[in-house]
DNA sequence: TCCCGAAGTTCGATTTAAATG
DNA sequence: GCATTTAAATCGAACTTCGGG
């Protein structure tokens, strides 16, 4: 290990110099050029890199980021984590992966990790998220910036970006009646997830704006779970029963993309050919959708800049603590937007 | 910030003690219960948590692992991932991801960044690989232990976790050939992919075993790209090429997953029913095959369990060099496994 | 000699205060 | 006072050495 002492040997100047001079602190405008060179060729000669602990010891500073992900099987995420890591990367930070699992016990033990290294901000991705709220509370107590990606909460501590899922559903049933559809089946997504409300509030009020009317019988919900996939596997059980019921419909709007593949499977099996018969919409835009046979239409979280989003609140957050600013918490709701595949045609 | 001194002082003893005690040090069996126990409570009371800089700082250890992956939107990269975090939470360390984008620039900064905040040992997901091989080379001055996954390199300085690919490629094809086919249309790898040669090996092994002719005009290549995407591009090109053609055949064998979908897209289109009229078969078993209509018979690599191995093989190469014992690379390769779904079927 | 505890040094970089000409 | 440089203190924990009973 060459330390910051050898460069100070090997180029005659104290390792104050030294410091000054590779940090390009305030009091290396004092410094003439040809010291500067001098040091700058020792440190270049030994390798010099500087210790990281002792640097952040010192500063109190690790330039890292703790990223929370309640399950990373859960296809939303990956985007994601593509636009944290991204934005992450110009601004010289390194993120500290986690992923709870969605469990409690994991959540805390995570938290409690994390906050030993100093990470210097929190991001949350917490999309499918049927955690006790008061564990989160844990969160407020650390006083480092903190955004929340997929859920937003009451409180005033911490940041969120989210999808505006009122606008996403509008868009998704308005799609689906400009094709001239109306009986239309749905299948809402599970009470304890915070984005199955709005979107159904969208829907609703679309209907009603268009003076379209929603038939009970063919309203569906998701159930609870914890699983990602089981979003699949509900999607394709409720269509699968709607059919046995023999209810007739034109369309199926899904809560998200998972559900709309099950119920695609559902269709397909019951020789229901999509979208000639029958059209599926989803929700989300997650990498499949894109190659599935046939590929979806849906409603697009813009993950990667939503990710991206979320870096920007937490290190803007970081930016005011160093300057003793303020930290303001910022609520975003981006828009989301309707990508038109082949699941979903006019009606003939 | 509560430190080891405010312990020392609101136990009454000094912080020597304090530490012996806090980390059940070897001295610690000579301290009497009722000193720990007033230390112990001191702490409680203060909420004191030890600085992992200063920690740091003194040991030379981060207790931290860097993983690099070479482009996170690859499928395949998921489930290694949560092989990884999931192991790595059960040793206590902490993953820094970076993603390198397959830009040779990207991977020297994250590769110099990673080494700055002194990781202990290194997992590469590196599977879908186009970068100079040359680049790599600097890994191995890095005198850290590291564990490629997904593909194996000559050098003695890594070890390296892939699957059989030989072994895979002889079940996929046995697979078919057990289910009557024997006009069968093959997509081969791209020729700068490490798993293609070996997966076609194990393909005509079987086939001279079982005595099935090749038909060259059934046997395409992928190109080479650095997109994982381009992939189900490909396989929906190349296949609606050989339907074009009136070439005939039975069934399809993918290089992947990801080509496997994009046939069943460009023979759905074509009207061709999977697998009513032509079987479909993958290699990998990535999130998406599970939930595709219909869904996709496949090899399957035991992502998980190779991210798990991979992290095994890298805590134990620390502890190696914590105790001073040689660092032994290993090479593991990992059994794949037939799952069937049902993109395949007997021939009628 | 054994047990218990403390003083002081070390890790490596940053920063304050101060010393030169 | 100004430009240039540095000794010494600091960050917080851990380990080495030593002393008292």
């Amino acid at each position: 290990m060459v330390t910051i002492r050898d460069v100070a040997k090997e180029s005659g100047f104290s390792s104050t110099t030294v410091s000054i001079v590779l940090n390009n602190a305030p009091l290396s405008r004092y410094i003439p050029a040809v010291t500067k060179k001098r040091i700058e060729r020792a440190a270049q000669k030994l390798g010099y890199r500087p210790n990281q602990f002792a640097r952040s010891l010192r500063s109190k500073r690790s330039h890292t980021v703790g990223v929370m992900v309640f399950d990373m099987t859960d296809p939303f995420c990956t985007l994601i984590l593509r636009g944290i890591e991204n934005t992450l990367y110009q601004s010289n930070y390194l993120p500290m992966l986690t992923d709870v699992h969605n469990e409690g016990s994991r959540f805390e033990r995570y938290l409690e990790m994390l906050l030993d290294r100093r990470i210097e901000g929190l991001i949350v991705i917490a999309n499918w998220l049927f955690l006790d709220i008061n564990l989160l509370a844990d969160l407020e107590k650390s006083s480092i910036p903190i955004a929340m990606i997929g859920c937003e909460l009451k409180n005033d501590t911490m940041s969120s970006v989210i999808v505006d899922n009122e606008v996403g559903g509008q868009l998704a049933l308005e799609h689906l009646y400009s094709l001239g559809h109306r009986r239309i089946a749905f299948i809402r997504g599970p009470k304890g997830l915070t984005d199955s409300s709005p979107r159904w509030r969208g829907i609703r009020n679309l209907a009603k704006q268009s003076g379209m009317e929603l038939d009970a019988r063919l309203i569906l919900d998701l159930p609870e779970s914890r699983d990602p996939l089981s979003s699949f596997e509900s999607g394709c059980k409720l269509t699968e029963e709607l059919i046995r019921q023999k209810r007739s419909f034109t369309a199926l709007l899904a809560f998200d993309d998972m559900s709309a593949f099950g119920a695609i499977r559902a269709l397909t099996k019951a020789g229901i050919a999509v979208p000639e018969q029958c059209s599926v919409i989803g929700f989300d835009d997650v990498a499949t959708s894109a190659i599935y046979t046939p590929s979806l239409t849906t409603v697009r979280q813009p993950m990667e800049s939503m990710g991206a989003s979320a870096v920007g609140i937490v290190v803007d957050g970081i930016n005011a603590v160093l300057e003793k600013r303020d930290v303001a918490t910022t609520h975003r709701k981006v828009a989301p937007e309707l990508v038109i595949r082949d699941s979903t045609r006019n009606l003939a």
